[in-house]
DNA sequence: TTGAAAGCGCTAACAG
DNA sequence: CTGTTAGCGCTTTCAA
């Protein structure tokens, strides 16, 4: 016997059947001790680590896996601080229910083939969308075709899958209202991409009625939920830093008289790019402009100042997939979660100039 | 048959047997054309969405899982850009390789559980260890013994395992010698953790001694190689700028007369910090002092300076560390790995003032 | 408390 | 080119 020892094997050099030493390991169900101890010695003679996850996978019909599609915020280099955030929660989240976590790229670029292999082929109990999931999104599509029950988080609210998702839209509000009680009245805001084409440029009308990613949209609204009307929207095509400081360039560099006062960013890291990009064209912040974000992170560079932001709850968020995760596996149907966001006022808003 | 289809149900459908139906799925032997369209229509008119993986894993005892062990660099927040670049390099790499990753955690605290069950019982076919792996490592032993193959990134060199790393202690030497041909003479340094027990504090001697991550060893020999004594070696509890911050505090307060004129960090994170500490003290970088950092990141931050720093080929990493899981499971013993890494000059070191 | 037997869903010889 | 047969390693009734 070269091979790796089975079940079996043990079974036999304990001198007791199969089903026995398969208790011995379990638990699950009335064993002598003596005998579970012979099963156990006879294991470690012959270098048994234990029940082969395949067999007892197939014989069970569970994987034990959580199939984790993440976003292409996380596919470039993962430089989305709250998805690796939040998948950092999930994993710790689900590990103490037996469960593992499966990385699966989502779709890239136009080109590319629009379902990763594993989401065809993978074994997994549940997936999770982070970040994704429009109507016609092929990566669900896939998923319901082969039974397999979906979370999505930050996505569309979708008919037959499970969402979670945090108020994005009286987030923003309430960090524009914030600014209008300051006395700002040019507010322009900096977007996350409006969908798998990624510009970087201002929007028009036209173009802001294209956006798919509804993240973006929601976000949008804010501000007009807040009763503002952007003096001007500028689009990026990724939540980095260097692109908030491109879009402070195009949204700043003009005369003061009809320079926006107050920049409402969708993320930090935007923000902060703005607030970086302010300094640059020798602006300060918050006396000449005001900056806002989203999301709540720490942004170290930025101290000794501390941007004003909307915290979500990354952890909360974590946790309600958990939730939803094992609800599905229990065969419930759990309901879709829509977590509250908090304004945290830092330094980086300030009285309107001249108000 | 409320049940889910299986293969059976779709040769009985198609009026095939289901050795003739599998043909029809893989590809894998001959099968008329007419067949397999048959047996696809069969397929797609009961709902059938392909194998399940679970039955072929235990057929072909594979299961198409590489096991990702993430360092605790990883585990908090997932803030250390390297290793989650690395992760998503690896997860391109072995993805065209039918392969996934599952991320494991690993050891967090002293008082957690010292291997995650995953370890013990996830189903995998080789395992990675990302920045880890000390002798006595209680992972490295229950992957042994449940003879699953591991490759170790920036690890120590242990017998029976596959290492992947770089030139450590070259690149610092690099880095230390062209700050001394700047004229440096007093050269201080930020080190990585020493090991689990994580201090943010000047070390002496005696703390030097007790270093157990290698890595940070390796990059700190990399003065002594380039003939430099560090007139203060600085020990951080993780890589980040907050704590490259407070080393600069420390390290940069006292006189012009006796302050260091230049820091090499052993990451760009720490170094960025080093950077932003030293102009909150009101010095100039690189005129009163030279920064130097190692990694390579974009840190759009600091812009428009760029830091000096050793460049390590990421991407080149996750290629090697792919190439080796394929040669394990082709059943090879594939070589250790050390890539070569490259100085940046960036316009954070200058000459030594005075000099 | 233990054992015998069935079968999870699939693939790979091998025979026809 | 297609069908028959035999497991992969395990858990779980059900009987003893």
């Amino acid at each position: 016997m070269s091979h790796r020892p089975t079940l079996a094997d043990v079974a036999s050099a304990a001198g007791v059947s199969v089903s026995t030493a398969s208790l011995a390991f379990s638990g699950a169900g009335p064993i002598a001790d003596a005998t579970r101890r012979r099963v156990l010695d006879a294991a470690a003679g012959l270098g048994y680590s234990g029940p082969n996850p395949l067999g007892r996978q197939l014989r069970s019909g569970r994987s034990g896996i959580v199939g984790v599609v993440v976003g292409d915020a996380l596919r470039r280099s993962f430089r989305d601080p709250v998805s690796v955030q939040l998948l950092d929660g999930l994993v710790d989240t689900i590990g103490p229910l037996g469960l593992g976590v499966l990385l699966i790229p989502g779709p890239t670029g136009p080109d590319e083939p629009a379902v990763d292999p594993l989401v065809e082929a993978a074994a997994m109990d549940v997936a999770v969308m982070l970040w994704g999931g429009t109507l016609d999104d092929p990566t669900l599509g896939a998923l319901r075709r082969r039974g397999i029950p979906a979370v999505v988080v930050e996505g569309q609210d979708l008919p037959g899958v499970v969402t979670v998702g945090i108020d994005d839209r009286g987030g923003i509000a309430a960090a524009t209202r914030h600014l209008r009680e300051l006395g700002h009245e040019r507010i322009a805001t900096v977007t996350l991409p409006f969908g798998p084409e990624r510009r970087s440029a201002v929007a028009d009308a036209d173009r802001i009625g294209q956006i798919t990613w509804t993240l973006s949209r929601r976000r949008l609204d804010g501000l007009a939920e807040a009763g503002v009307t952007p003096v001007a929207v500028y689009e990026t095509p990724a939540s980095l830093v260097e692109h908030g400081t491109a879009a402070a360039h195009a949204l700043l560099s003009g005369p003061a008289e009809n320079r926006p006062t107050a920049v409402v960013a969708q993320s930090d890291l935007l923000a902060s790019g703005v607030v970086l990009g302010a300094r640059e064209l020798g602006l300060r912040v918050p006396e000449d402009v005001s900056v806002a974000g989203f999301d709540g992170l720490d942004l170290p560079w930025l101290a000794p100042d501390v941007l004003t932001t909307v915290v979500q709850p990354i952890a909360d968020k974590g946790t309600a997939v958990g939730r939803a995760i094992q609800a599905l596996l229990a065969g419930d149907t759990p309901a879709d979660a829509v977590l509250p966001v908090e304004l945290r006022i830092g330094t980086t808003t300030g009285r309107a100039p001249g108000a």
